[in-house]
DNA sequence: CTAGTTGCAAAGAGTTTGCATGGCG
DNA sequence: CGCCATGCAAACTCTTTGCAACTAG
């Protein structure tokens, strides 16, 4: 696994610290800029997004599109252990659930052998809603 | 439900068969305007996006996120009879399946009762490695 | 007739890209 | 010093909107 670390900047330095300080939220490219121009510390879009898209390759941050047509989120994952189980997102408050259950395991072996298929549930992500969100929907939508 | 079918044009008319004719396809707003124009009946963007979005709330018609930061899909479904479905996407050509498979809707089943998930499908892709793609990598590493 | 529809073009949101400058190693 | 990274602004993609002209019922 080739991870080309490239050069350690300023700018790089603040946007993972600050992924990695909200790893339990989900967060946008202009969420990160906003936070950083606050902070004194402007980083121009362009430099967000490419190191974005770089951190999202090295499998150091996950990428999520929630709801429609919105931007995409992202969310700094420690990649550890993450390769056993699935992952699902819910579409209302954006959380993320690591899920380990047998049940699961099968579907990946039936996939295989139904389908032809071998999941990655590196990538995969299980999108919907979750009990509290789905409540919230069925009474005032 | 108020299925307010409001009035019958001629643009409205194309799409709908286009879309009906291509059931078994997901279909980009843009595709239909191509195909459109290219049968010498041109509709504009604008109404397409407009009646797209009164057929996807009246049902008639199913609108995917799939393909990252990529825009919308639609497909024509009749509502009761065609069940939703899951797609597989490969990470080695990009391709995209379509599986309509019983074990399938079990997993959303399962994942309801034993996780309070409700798996929405619409926004949900398997990311992973068809038969062929597999094949491939396991030969050169 | 008259409310619902259409087309056009302009506006938006989110993201990407070309290119010159700047800075890490 | 050489290459990678940054910043800026312009370009791009997909979608929505304002508004005047048009048309189904």
């Amino acid at each position: 696994m080739s991870t080309a670390e490239g050069y350690r900047t300023r700018q790089r330095e603040l946007i993972l610290q600050f992924l990695m300080e909200n790893r339990q939220r989900h967060l946008s490219a202009e969420e990160i800029g906003d936070y950083l121009r606050a902070q004194g510390s402007p980083v121009s879009r362009a430099t967000i997004y490419r190191y974005l898209d770089r951190l999202t390759e090295q499998g150091k941050v996950r990428r999520y599109f929630l709801e429609e047509g919105t931007g995409a989120c992202y969310q700094f994952s420690d990649g550890e252990g993450c390769r056993e189980h699935f992952h699902l997102k819910c579409l209302g408050c954006g959380k993320l659930f690591h899920v380990e259950c047998d049940y699961l395991d099968q579907v990946q072996a039936h996939i295989y052998a139904h389908h032809q298929f071998t999941i990655d549930n590196t990538k995969t992500v299980l999108y919907g809603l979750c009990a509290g969100c789905a409540a919230k929907r069925s009474e005032q939508p």
